[in-house]
DNA sequence: CAGTATGTTCAGCATTTACTAAACGTTCAG
DNA sequence: CTGAACGTTTAGTAAATGCTGAACATACTG
């Protein structure tokens, strides 16, 4: 298993990208090595000894990122242990997690609107666009997933075609 | 100026979405409240009376909040103080400060790549989902947020014609 | 110029959070 | 049944973060 230098590199800065949408920089690490490793799938003792993190670290931000849909636990046949792989679509599943906080503020929008229920119009603009904005978005960024599911299985077609890895 | 427990507890509500998206609570204190304010703009001794917050936590949030381009400073002439209101177009902002995220996956998806470049195909895959994902995005998003200017101008061309309030 | 009002910066405090290490529970092998 | 291999849970620790209060800087008033 290479283990250099810009290796341990790409793992950190998946860890601190994680870290800047909010995730503990660990569930990075775990991403990050699950990402290049060979083979894709590892189990909980590798993790410990490449990202050099403790069993309870790795077993808390495992199940974390399972709880987000963004890796699969899968226990091979015969072996007892558990491994675990980054999960088809996992992109599209942060995506969704994002709205969640889009239909939240579009839910205050519309709390703030019924305190201001007896106001004028223009002190309830503010609230108004803010509602607008969030519904827009609440409405827009499924359809445009869609879209984008549409296009990966276009291209996975196209890719099986060219690669016949494991047919 | 109402301040009843139901306007507390909306501001309280926003602090904990902004803490949610990563931004202290206290900007998010001093953006409820700029939301449901009458008047619509309001000075630092406001925000420190209606939040019950020190002026150095006023004075650091607020510049926080200009620099995320989510308030405007405004001087009202004659006064000395300043004054702050939301700035018309916060949450098209805030949403490109999301699309940094989504940058920073896709440069890093393809710094993955460089690194995995003489590996064979199925190793690459997962990298290269992410990277088609996050350039898929990052390609749309924009254009969605182009259709939401455009949508938005348009019903503020209608909302103009139904209320004149300060023409 | 003196005095006051206002905004900023900084040291200190309190809270929260990520992480570790160890105890614990469970499952399998011999 | 005994012991070992794994994974989970939990108590404790170290670091980061938000907030306050006070000192400081700046600009206006009389």
């Amino acid at each position: 298993m290479e283990q250099t230098f810009a290796y341990k590199q790409f793992i950190e800065e998946v860890g601190i990208a994680f870290e800047m949408v909010g995730l503990p920089r660990m569930a990075g690490r775990i991403f990050g090595w699950l990402l290049i490793s060979n083979p894709p799938h590892q189990s909980t003792n590798q993790l410990v000894e490449v990202l050099q993190a403790s069993k309870g670290s790795i077993s808390t931000m495992t199940r974390l990122l399972i709880g987000l849909k963004m890796i699969d636990r899968m226990s091979l046949p015969g072996k007892r242990r558990d491994y675990f792989c980054i999960k088809p679509g996992a992109w599209s599943q942060m995506m969704k997690e994002q709205m969640a906080g889009i239909t939240a503020f579009r839910k205050l929008a519309e709390k703030g609107l019924s305190l201001l229920a007896s106001e004028n119009s223009d002190l309830r603009l503010r609230l108004q666009e803010m509602q607008a904005f969030n519904a827009f978005w609440e409405r827009e960024m499924p359809l445009l997933n869609q879209r984008w599911e549409q296009e990966r299985s276009r291209q996975m077609a196209v890719a099986e075609k060219t690669n016949i890895t494991d047919a």
